[in-house]
DNA sequence: CCTAAAATTGTTATCGATATCATCTTGCCG
DNA sequence: CGGCAAGATGATATCGATAACAATTTTAGG
């Protein structure tokens, strides 16, 4: 026996590579490399006496499962891919947060990727993750080059589209109609009264949530027949709170009667309501402005903003149990459509009374 | 020749689940699968025609690499593993953006980990990332778990830690202190006149760079002989925007004399400026208050927010530096600390002689 | 036109864990 | 006490690509 590798010094140090196996570690403990594979399985079958000896063997030789080896025999790599558009949104991060607990004690990891709103660097991550044979797949939005919508098909995986109803889905959908979102935005703010409506959005079509919400409301307007919706287009999405600034002084220099504003997020209609607030306007005495995702901020500001909530923890969440639930069937199931809950969510700054307080 | 499976419907769907290799590509084209694997690298030797052929081959059969099986052989597992405390935070997604472009064109892909500012989650995170044997590891400061630094160690790859300055670094550092920056904030106000400082912080000691932020403000307010800072400890880590507006209100009920307040981060210096503006209170004129971070919201907000503006994208973009760098010479490296920047941005919400703007 | 060097391609062993089947215990029941 | 089922463990083949080396073809130079 020769091991008296242990490390004892307090300041440890890498360096010392190790290339520690689990035929090593099955020599150690006295027992065949298989039985050690067995005892980090839950289901597997081994005395808990052997289980223990060889865990705490794995404890002293500091030796650390290689899943690479194991999903290439296994042919089970033991995570699902999700590709958001953006890491610093919340989002898309309530969503991810809503698939990694899904995925609490299934034994699959989730893997993140961020596509940017740029369908070919999806097409590129989607490629990148599929090298690494992921078990399910889970985008964002139902726009996806023709390479990438090969590539998932011959994935011969479970795909699941999220945040939006694809007119064409890959596989399985959870989300909700932006267009309807919105258009039910409009219809309530048109009941309070409001006539005369605009709208800031990005500049391109590559944020396909962005453009639905787009007709939505523009559709709705005209159905309301308050005309053709005042529309600036403003910065490549995703739209940040200074071009939502940018843009509603673009808006009100080009129609200053606007008496509603709709942005298509609640970012830009901070970006928004701070600038007209610079400018010595008063949200919403002299214009109402209303956003969209109900992000922290929006109930925080002031004045606090009007918004459409979406599920976006619940989009996470259903997401990822679809996709189990087709690993479970044997990838039978239809591919079906699930659908998220949304709601409009008054607040000051489209109050029709009020100045906002103080 | 039997290949007739070239899927030509519009409406693609999974299913058909492949199970294509290397080999059967190699075949197809008639060459071996050697050569195929060749074709997949742009250093390896094959012929442009064959090349181009082989290409061929792998569109109209849709073969995707299976990199659990190359990285096996190869002992290359072709990716960093990065751990960040949280998905949803301007500050870390810079840093991992950082990381991001500084790996384009290595051929090294980055995977992210969420901690959620918790030592134990950090441990289970490094645990899962080892098992897939990354070539290197990028950690959000300097606190971790026995168990997760003796893993770090025997991993024997590199290990960067970002953020903040440990006491005893296990490999690289990429960083500042927070404890200093946080001082030059205090002591750049007390220039301004300033005499009674508040700080608003989280509450438990799991932040470490929340902490040392503190321990910055403290040390500096005494030194500067203005007595021991007023401080209040609201909520865990991270603190919300929410949070900043109830901490405000406890600190001013206990200190109503208090002429200026630091908090640990923007956004709860956001969430404190909207509480008091809304409860009537103007800043700077009745109160001042400062954050930490520069995030987009505070150049965009009303009043503007006086920040320290950390170098978020240079940490992530120097970690990943550091780490390609311990790669290429054989991970020979010594144990360096790269310094990054900070700098005090003066804003509207602590301008002694102004009230904001309208 | 011949030879050495360079470029291209092929063959075989291997990476490290796990599926599968075989073997060996143990315990229980009639 | 025989026999059989259930449980525990081992032996071996295998997952799919790539390293390493061998073989072959092409190119360049004299």
């Amino acid at each position: 026996m020769k091991n008296e590798d242990e490390p004892k010094d307090k300041r440890l140090k890498p360096g010392d590579a190790q290339k520690l196996t689990m035929a090593e570690v099955a020599k150690y403990v006295g027992v065949s490399a298989m039985t050690v594979s067995r005892a980090f399985r839950q289901d597997a079958s081994v005395s808990e006496e052997t289980r223990k000896r060889i865990m705490e063997a794995v404890d002293a030789l500091g030796y650390v499962l290689d899943l690479s080896a194991g999903s290439l025999s296994s042919r089970r790599s033991g995570f699902i891919a999700a590709l958001v558009p953006s890491i610093n949104n919340s989002n898309f991060s309530d969503t991810a947060r809503g698939m990694t607990d899904a995925l609490q004690n299934t034994g699959l990891q989730l893997l993140l990727g961020y596509t940017d709103y740029s369908t070919e660097k999806e097409e590129e991550l989607i490629e990148a993750m599929l090298r690494r044979r992921p078990e399910g797949i889970i985008l964002t939005g139902g726009s996806h080059t023709a390479r990438a919508r090969r590539m998932l098909v011959k994935a011969g995986i479970p795909v699941v589209e999220t945040w939006e109803l694809p007119e064409d889905p890959i596989n399985q959908v959870v989300g909700f109609s932006n267009s309807e979102a919105m258009a039910l935005l409009v219809r309530t703010l048109a009941s309070q009264g409001y006539r005369k409506f605009g709208y800031i959005g990005g500049t391109t079509a590559r944020d396909t949530r962005g453009s639905q919400r787009r007709s939505g409301f523009q559709k709705t307007v005209e159905e309301l027949g308050l005309g053709p919706g005042r529309m600036i287009s403003f910065g490549v999405p995703p739209i940040t709170m200074e071009q939502g600034g940018q843009a509603i002084v673009s808006l009100l220099e080009r129609w200053p009667d606007t008496e509603v504003v709709l942005c298509v997020s609640d970012l830009s209609a901070f970006g928004a309501i701070m600038e007209c607030t610079r400018r010595g306007m008063k949200v919403p005495r002299d214009i109402a402005i209303a956003g969209f995702g109900d992000y922290e901020i929006s109930s925080i500001c002031h004045p606090r903003i009007t918004t459409i909530n979406v599920d976006c923890y619940g989009i996470g969440r259903q997401a990822a149990a679809r996709l189990m639930d087709a690993l479970h069937t044997g990838e039978a199931t239809g591919d079906e459509i699930t659908l998220t809950g949304y709601k409009v969510v008054l607040r000051e700054s489209t109050d029709r009374n009020g100045a906002p307080t103080a």
